[in-house]
DNA sequence: GCCATGGACTGATATGGGTCAGCTTTCCGC
DNA sequence: GCGGAAAGCTGACCCATATCAGTCCATGGC
């Protein structure tokens, strides 16, 4: 009874819902999902859950409540490279190597599932089709980083500003956090100016603009779509690879 | 014995090796891995390997010849992801989603080994140690996608072209295909404007102002580090992210 | 109720890199 | 060995975005 609590747990988690959009999980795969849990830790916002150069770090999954992933220069100036939300999967790669390469801060507190490195590699071994889905997942978050590096190399400040929040609101949707009309967002204006290679000054001149052109309106930590056709052409928005309507792989 | 001389081929081929930094690789590994690779195919120089929205496409490992990936913006404009070389596998992306979201295109006359998608999986299926070498090897690779995406958002042209410059030349050196001093490089300066998000003028301008410098000289199809350390210094490359002398896991 | 802090916002000025418009050199097919 | 195309290279000019130097407002601590 206990078990199967869990799993109906595990079904309505941000996570599961999203490896849903990829491949129906069998009940078997939602147990090992469950299993591959280990303890539920909270962060404060501000405080690093994971530390560049540190060594022997866990992954999580998240569970509430927002993060990003930076990284810092010697210069001292900061790179987000992505913001995750519940249902990401975050440090990966600090798992894989021995010492992560980036940080991951909390913006909000934060809940979050620890994984464990040899837990991970386990449940790959013995259960392919859950190892597809995380892998699966995993693959369109470097699908976004990807889209992210199109952004800062090619798009302008607005294109850039618009294309994000697009981006950001078809995440969220994924995980019921957002609508076509907008969507709740914690993120200050030096955050996305990390985030877009912009000065926070320039961010704001952007945000005006846009609000100005009728397209989107960020205030006071509401993203509000004003005219979501006319976002998506502005910023060119592919709205294809982020759109599932059911799982890919049955 | 025609086996045999087929893992000996495997062993010394750019992939193997690539993969032998991380993990050290049994006979079993390297056999599962000749029986992976399909048809060797060839493609001319200009001619797309990948199509972006076209699907059923497969993956395939670089075995000779540089290749590019990139996205095209409706604008008209190109971004260049990444570039391959010989040893890395491509077109990972495209065989997990039905559709492929980006093009990748020959630089150069290129050799490379088809991968099947259910060969791929199988193969992770069964051998969960040769599966964390290549997801080992992937996410070095978006390491990569992620310290361009520092270069494109945080970093002056000039030391975007150095990293770059730095970076590549530690990635052929772990196949063999350059040194301290340099390495040949195909790559036009339209190519690495794309890559670079900057415009081809300008990548004239910022080689110059390099080899006038005395750091890095780009000529010729070669490029040469004139004072290594000074780059390094200049650039802020942090080199321990890919210099390994073994095997990381034994 | 006051102060400290951090985020939002703004104008003035500076500059890195883009754009345009060429010229020159190298490469390659025939 | 010639002609055309692609790559390399350069100067003049301009604009998008950074930088500097603030003000204003909301929030939380005491």
């Amino acid at each position: 009874m206990r078990e199967l609590t869990a799993e109906l747990a595990i079904q309505d988690s941000p996570f599961a819902r999203k490896l849903a959009a990829f491949v129906r999980l069998s009940q078997n795969d939602l147990s090992v999902m469950s299993e591959l849990y280990g303890r539920r830790r909270r962060f404060a916002a501000g405080v690093d859950m994971i530390h560049q150069g540190q060594s022997d770090q866990c992954a999580y999954v998240l569970a509430s409540g927002w993060a990003y992933s930076y990284k810092i220069l010697p210069s001292g100036s900061r790179q987000i490279v992505d913001f995750q939300i519940p249902g990401d999967f975050l440090g990966l790669r600090s798992v894989l190597f021995r010492t992560s390469d980036h940080n991951v801060e909390p913006i909000t507190p934060v809940q979050a599932s620890e994984v464990k490195r040899r837990d991970l590699l386990e449940a790959f071994a013995n259960n392919p089709r859950l190892a597809t889905a995380v892998l699966w997942a995993a693959s369109r978050d470097e699908a976004m980083v990807v889209e992210h590096l199109v952004d800062l190399g090619r798009r302008s400040a607005s294109e850039r500003m618009a294309h994000f929040l697009l981006e950001l609101g078809a995440r969220l949707r994924l995980i019921g956090a957002a609508d076509r009309t907008g969507f709740d967002c914690p993120l200050s204006q030096y955050l996305l100016a990390d985030a877009l290679g912009l000065s926070a000054v320039h961010v704001n001149r952007v945000l005006r603009e846009l609000r100005e052109g009728g397209l989107v309106t960020f205030q006071k930590g509401r993203v509000t779509f004003d005219d979501y056709d006319a976002i998506v052409e502005f910023a060119a928005f592919d709205r294809s690879y982020l759109d599932h309507d059911g799982p890919l792989m049955t």
